[in-house]
DNA sequence: AATGGACTATCTACTGTTAGATAATTGCAT
DNA sequence: ATGCAATTATCTAACAGTAGATAGTCCATT
C-alpha cells in the first residue's frame, strides 16, 4: 500500500474520532513514517486531503451497499442490508460515520469538503428511496430520510454515551 | 449581561457550527472585547469552558421542555413538544444541537466535557421515556431512543445538505 | 486593606504552508 | 545501448500565524 493510501487511512481514523480538526499533517506524517512537508506532495492542502477522504469513503460505502435490484433479486430486504452496514461501521471500528461527523460540523469546513459530504448524503438518499420503492413503501422519500436519520442519530448517541447497546436498541 | 455570559454565548455559536475545536480563547475574547488572558480568569482551562457550556445548554434545554405531567395535564403530546424544541433550535438559529455535535466527536474531547455531554443525553432519554410511558407506548425505552436519534440525525443531515426541508420531511 | 476583573507580556508547542535540494526512477531520442 | 530529460517521492529548513496557558501588574469597587 502506498504512503498516500496510508495517510488517508490514518487520517480517517482521526476524523472519525474527532472531526476535521482532529488530525494534523505532522501527526499523520509521523504515523506513516514521512515528514509533514512531504504530505503536501500528495495533497496540496488539507482541504484537498479532507475532500479526497470523504470521496473515497463515499465510494467504498456505496460499493459495500451494492445494487438494490440485485438485493431484491436474491430475496433480501435492502433496508436490512443498509442497517447492517451501519451497524458494522460502529461495532467493528467503534467509530462514527465519517460523513456524519463532517456533516454535523459542515459550517466550519472548507467548501471542497462540504461538497463531498453533500455527495455522500445525496447518494445515500437516492439509494434508500430506490430501496423503499422496491419494498412497496407508500412514501419512499419520507422513508429514506427517516432511515438514514435514525441510523446516524443512533450512532451519534451511542458514541456520546459510549455504549453500543443504544444503537442496537434503536435498530432492533 | 456579564463578560462571562458573553463568552459562553459566542463560544456556543462557534461550537454549534464546527465543534469543540472551532473556537479559541483569542477569538471569543476579541468578540466580547477583552484579552485572551482574561478569559482564563473566568474559565481556568478550555475544558472548563466547554464543560460549563454543555452544562448550561443542557439545563436550558430541559427547562424549555418542561414537565411531562404538566404537558399531559393540559392535553398536549409531550413528544410533539420535544420535536418542536428541536425544530426551533434548527430553524431559528440554523445551527446543530450543541451536544449532538459534541457527542459525535466525543472520543477527542476532554473528560470534563464528555461527562456533560453524557448528562445531556441521559436526561433526554429519561424525559422521553416518561413521555412515551405517559402516552401509553408499549416499549418506552425503544420509543425514547428512536425519537432522539431521528431528531439528531435529521438535524445533522439538514446541516450537511444545507437544507432544512429534510428535517421537516423527517418530522412531518 | 482586600477583592474582582481586567491588563501586559511572555512562553512553549503546534498549525498549514512554502522553498529549495536530493536521490531514484522512468521514458524517449539518439 | 547510451544519454538526456522529466517525474516521483522524499528530505531539511524555515515561515508567519495561532494555540492554550502562566506570571505579574494595575485599578476600581467594596
Amino acid at each position: 500500500m502506498s504512503k498516500k493510501d496510508d495517510l488517508l487511512k490514518v487520517a480517517e481514523v482521526k476524523v472519525r474520532q474527532g472531526g476535521y480538526n482532529n488530525f494534523s499533517f505532522r501527526e499523520i506524517a509521523n504515523e506513516v513514517g514521512i515528514k509533514s512537508a512531504s504530505v503536501h506532495y500528495h495533497f496540496p492542502t488539507k482541504a484537498d486531503l479532507g475532500a479526497e477522504l470523504a470521496h473515497q469513503y463515499t465510494d467504498a460505502f456505496l460499493a459495500a451497499l451494492g445494487d438494490v435490484d440485485e438485493i431484491k433479486a436474491r430475496g433480501e430486504n435492502p433496508i436490512d442490508i443498509y442497517t447492517q452496514i451501519f451497524r458494522g461501521a460502529l461495532l467493528t471500528d467503534d467509530k462514527m460515520c465519517l460523513c456524519g461527523l463532517l456533516g454535523a460540523q459542515n459550517e466550519s469546513l472548507p467548501e471542497k469538503v462540504q461538497i463531498e459530504v453533500k455527495r455522500f448524503f445525496a447518494k445515500n438518499l437516492t439509494w434508500l428511496q430506490a430501496a423503499h420503492k422496491a419494498n412497496g413503501e407508500a412514501d419512499p422519500e419520507y422513508a429514506a430520510i427517516t432511515t438514514v436519520s435514525l441510523l446516524e442519530g443512533a450512532m451519534m448517541i451511542s458514541k456520546a454515551l459510549n455504549d453500543h447497546s443504544y444503537f442496537k436498541l434503536a435498530t432492533q
